[in-house]
DNA sequence: ATGACCCAAGGATTGGGA
């Protein structure tokens, strides 16, 4: 705490797909003490409102900004310090899914979001994907002008390259590889964000997803689906970027691991 | 092999995930 108004401290975002936070809450509260991110952002919490753990986590230090629903989806945004002006889900796009969280914490605006699965192209659900980008993308334009400082993070269930897939070959064309979902990734890129986790020399085959079966984390076999986009202005000012594969080694992991990234921001 | 695993809902299976 011996920060002042000059002085910069590390800004720790972080995003992770927990796939049930009644399940993983625990993995949550551990993996928050070790790293103590600003942000992190959940996706798949699969609770309602009422159900949300704020308590667990007050105690452990951090407030959360929740939008869930029962079952599927559900979003939350985890921080140390207060998140002003919350939006949920994309606004103008009549969504029954919660999918989007969005605050801003010491100063910078953060999107976190659990981008739809798609399922298979040609489906109604790979329809309600390409609708759903489409609204993304032109909300985002908006929030961009309005908020040069964005972060923009989550499960966006797109692999943007073939790098990002263990076997390309295998999944060209199958969902999260599709041409039009690259291509809604790029569109994203277009609007002036950055991949942070391609502004840095990383090891080949970096995944951040194993499918349960097959052994496919045991053999490293999975997809780099979970993104962190910064907008342009902060593209100088990411220090590093990194998938951290330890909660995926816990004895009931997420299929997701969480993705990191360290800002240079002033100290608040 | 149109499989395999995991989760919620619900109380056996099914839908959804990716």
């Amino acid at each position: 705490m011996s920060s002042n108004a000059l002085s910069f401290s590390d800004m720790k975002l972080a995003t992770w797909n927990i796939n049930s936070l009644a399940v993983r809450l625990p993995q949550v509260l551990d993996w928050l003490q070790v790293h103590e991110p600003d942000v992190l952002v959940l996706q798949e919490t699969k609770l309602t409102d009422d159900k949300f753990p704020h308590a667990e986590l007050q105690r452990a230090g951090w407030q959360a900004q929740c939008f869930g629903q029962r079952t599927y989806n559900g979003v939350a945004l985890l921080s140390r310090q207060p998140a002003d002006e919350p939006v949920h889900n994309i606004p103008g796009f009549d969504d029954a899914q919660a999918r989007v969280i969005s605050a801003s914490v010491k100063g910078l605006r953060v999107v976190g979001a659990y981008f739809p699965n798609g399922q298979e192209p040609g489906s109604d659900k790979f329809a309600y994907k390409m609708a759903w980008l489409d609204a993304l993308e032109s909300w985002l334009r908006a929030q961009l002008a309005r908020y040069p400082n964005l972060v923009l993070m989550g499960d966006f269930n797109i692999a943007p390259e073939d790098r990002d897939v263990y076997d390309p070959e295998a999944w060209r064309g199958k969902i999260h590889c599709t041409d039009e979902e690259r291509a809604h990734f790029r569109n994203l890129i277009g609007l002036g964000l950055v991949d942070g986790f391609r502004l840095f020399e990383q090891a080949p085959k970096s995944w951040s997803w194993w499918d349960y079966r097959n052994l496919a984390f045991r053999r490293n076999q999975g997809l780099r689906i979970d993104h962190i986009l910064v907008s342009e202005s902060l593209k100088s000012k990411v220090l590093s970027c990194s998938i951290d594969k330890t909660p995926r080694k816990n004895e009931r992991p997420s299929d997701h691991a969480p993705v990191l990234a360290e800002l240079a921001w002033p100290a608040h």
